[in-house]
RNA sequence: GCCCUCAUGGCGGAAUGGCAGACGCUACGGACUUAAAAUCCGUUGACCGAAAGGUCGUGUGGGUUCGAAUCCCACUGGGGGCACCA
């Protein structure tokens, strides 16, 4: 079994986040599953008897993240699979501890999370002394305590832990406050054991009933504990991670080969360069073996390897998916290359990838498992860039049409949707249903849709307009197979074309938000490509050419929208703001309806717009408006300031902040002029009069505000 | 339980401190047509009003500001992630 030690790359994995135009969200995911904390381990002396080449009395190492509680740890807790734990199991209890590892054993996961509520565990008959205090405190085993993270061994504390809490309560362990709050300080609370009178005071506060660290507050107190351990050798500052090391195994054909060899003692050995790439050999039967042995082992002669006259065995394990996808990137810059993964020139021409457009899918094991290979391959100096993707934008998922549904109880009367909790879909024969529970009567209840017709939207949300009481689930799902509310593309682009589909998708509303298919509106992107061409080719008639393309001047204020669309259509598609970009293009060729004609270079640029977003008809205009090639070779046009602005500009103005009236002066009027126009304006001076104005804003080019008492 | 994120018309959404609802869909009215489709023109947040206009309005309650969908605090609801991580 080969792993990856990903988890000597934490401290960089979480620092380098920093440094990412990632989404927020994102860089959390990876926080979280990074799950770095720092604390401290402590070393337990056990109570047991040494054995004859032991120097110094053995121990157990606990790490917590709270070491100023120490004095308030009153037991102690090893994982079941704890190496020490047959060691500490005194003889009359090995056999109540073996039953349990064993029945812990045959616990999946699941039910050890849906026990989490009941607390576990058996007593070892063993002890341990708290190096704070000298107090033996009895060692349990129970399955609340993970071999996988820290040490494998927690000091309980109970009264500040509410795991710990809940476990002392069932076996009747004792619970010592050691953290009060910091009102304490001032007024002191008679009766500490109040604190902890239902469960556990997790807060931070001031340390009490800790000897040497009384008074102080939680943060000094951490520090202060850590000293004073590190002072007597018997813990030390330490940081963890919830990150694990990363099996890189998988005992299946497909997959790449590890180019590992092995000798008769098992010992590893990499191939030489000039022996790469290692190809998996070409076998009949590359099933599973049904052993934990991998396909590979059948592969006889590839497993026969020599060097310098000795025989070794390949490695047969392959590795896993993700393989491919931690460098699929560096490679896709210079796949051809026979002698090296990726050219250096290249690398550092091309590297780092500016944008990454994919799912939240991916957050935490692609994205942190490609950000790792990255990393180690920057410290062997193959890569010039410490992290691979620059930017990185999640699209959202776009989701199946709105359903609504009512609820019905066993016996078929409606439930009104408030009354139902933990809804969720399940599988039936007849496919996935929407259930849920009463939160009334407990019982289940199955959702039955029904049509937009029979539902209206009020205040308390969407009710049935035969039964207002009764409140309908309204939700849009994942598209499944399962579910049936797949919209296949391929239908769509039949039935109205690939650039109405894009355009359709783009339009729909921001590329990272989750969006309701909704295929009623697709025919509005279909209307808007049918009006562009009747505006710039003309009727159908048309075969070759354009009928539309004239010399009557263009009127001012649609020239100032084309500009206008210039800035914005080329501003939007930077930020990945298609639907609006998209909404300008719509509004300029409003604009153009009913004209008599359109100027050739109207024309032209309308179609460049275009390109990014509707590509086939832009290219077939472009043709059509005279010319050879693709535009994707022609400049983006540029807009000309000037003709952004009008002569006379329209302000709104308030009094006391709220809407009276409009003006129009001219563009270049000064601010009293401004100021002037709008205490004239009609609608403004009812709400002027017999007040007195107590001031004037006025925002440059965008409104007037005049406060009056 | 902890963390993140979102909430705007009948629907998708726009506006990130300055005219709420751009743009699209739906619905309604009109034009064209023998008719339909397509197309074109208009209306479409709620309430009051004949109109001019007014009042209310961005999940709920408070706050900051001349001015809040936007910033701050608390809450409610939806979506996502992690989950006995000491």
């Amino acid at each position: 079994q080969w792993m990856l030690r990903i988890t000597a790359y934490g401290d960089r994995l979480l620092k380098d986040l920093d440094m990412l135009a990632w989404p927020d969200s994102l860089k959390e995911m990876q926080r979280n599953w990074i799950g770095r904390s720092i604390g401290a381990e402590v070393d337990f002396e056990i109570d047991v008897p040494k054995l004859p080449d032991e120097q110094d009395q053995p121990i157990v190492t606990v790490f917590t993240t709270r070491p100023d509680t120490l004095y308030g740890a009153t037991y102690m807790v090893l994982a079941p699979e704890h190496p020490l734990v047959d060691r500490i199991t005194s003889p009359e209890h090995k056999a109540q501890v073996d039953a349990y590892r064993q029945q812990v054993a045959r616990k999946s996961d699941r039910d050890r999370l849906a026990d989490s509520k009941q607390k576990t565990g058996v007593f070892t008959g063993g002890h341990a002394v708290n190096p704070a205090n000298d107090q033996k405190i009895p060692i349990y085993i129970a399955d609340y305590v993970m071999m996988g993270y820290g040490t494998g061994a927690i000091m309980a504390v109970p009264a500040h832990d509410q795991r710990d809490y809940d476990f002392a309560k069932a076996f009747g362990l004792p619970i010592n406050v050691v953290v009060a709050p910091v009102s304490h300080l001032t007024s002191p609370i008679s009766d500490l054991n109040s604190l902890i009178a239902q469960h556990a005071f997790e807060e931070e506060g001031v340390a009490v009933n800790s000897d040497e660290i009384n008074g102080l507050p939680t943060a000094q107190a951490k520090e202060e504990m850590a000293v004073l351990l590190d002072a007597e050798g018997v813990g030390h500052r330490s940081v963890k991670f919830k990150l694990r090391d990363w099996l890189f195994s998988r005992q299946r054909y497909w997959g790449e080969p590890f180019p590992i060899v092995l000798d008769e003692k098992g010992n590893a050995f990499s191939l030489q360069d000039d022996e790469l790439p290692l190809m998996l050999p070409e076998i009949e039967d590359f099933k599973p073996t049904g052993t934990p042995e991998p396909p590979l082992t059948k592969a006889k002669d590839w497993l026969k390897y020599e060097r310098d006259g000795r025989s070794f065995k390949r490695e047969t394990n392959t590795m896993p998916q993700w393989a491919g996808s931690c460098w699929y990137y560096l490679r896709y810059i210079d796949p051809t290359n026979e002698t090296a993964f990726i050219d250096k020139a290249k690398e550092a021409y091309w590297m780092p990838v500016d944008l990454y457009v994919g799912g939240v899918e991916h957050a935490v094991l692609h994205l942190l498992y490609a950000r790792f290979w990255h990393k180690v391959l920057f410290d062997l100096d193959h890569v010039s860039t410490p992290e691979p993707f620059q930017r990185l934008v999640n699209q959202g998922l776009i989701l199946g049409e709105m359903e609504y549904h009512v609820f019905h109880a066993p016996d078929g009367t409606v439930v009104t949707a408030s009354e139902a909790r933990d809804i969720a879909e399940e599988a039936t024969p007849d496919g996935l249903r929407l259930c849920a529970i009463s939160t009334k009567t407990a019982q289940r209840l199955e959702g039955k849709r029904v049509s937009e017709e029979e539902i209206e939207k009020t205040a308390n949300g969407f009710r049935l307009k035969a039964d207002p009481n009764i409140r309908v689930d309204a939700r849009s799902f994942k598209m499944s197979k399962s579910r049936g509310n797949v919209v296949n593309p391929d239908s769509i682009v039949a039935e109205y074309g690939a650039d109405t589909f894009r355009l359709y998708e783009m339009y729909m509303g921001p590329l990272e938000a989750q969006k309701p298919w909704n295929t009623r509106d697709i025919v509005g992107m279909s209307r808007f490509l049918n009006s562009v061409w009747r505006n710039l080719v003309g009727g159908e008639e048309q075969t070759t050419g354009t009928s539309r393309m004239g010399s009557v001047a263009l009127p001012e204020a649609i020239e100032r929208q084309l500009h206008r669309t210039i800035k914005k259509v080329g501003q939007d598609i930077e930020a990945m703001s298609f639907n609006t970009a998209i909404a300008e293009l719509i509004k300029l060729n409003n604009e153009l309806t009913g004209l008599e004609s359109v100027p050739q270079y109207l024309g032209e640029t309308f179609a460049l717009l275009l390109a990014p977003l509707a590509p086939h008809i832009a290219e077939e205009i472009w043709h059509r408006l005279g010319h050879e090639g693709s535009l994707a070779r022609i400049p983006w046009p540029s807009y000309d300031p000037a003709k952004l602005v009008d002569t006379d500009m329209e302000l709104p103005v308030q009094v006391n902040g709220r809407l009276r009236d409009k003006i129009t002066v001219p563009a270049d009027s000064d601010e009293a002029a401004v100021l002037a126009a709008a205490e004239a304006a009609t609608n403004v001076k009812p709400w002027l009069a017999g007040k007195a104005i107590v001031k004037r804003i006025y925002v440059a080019g965008k409104l007037v505000n005049i406060v009056v008492k």
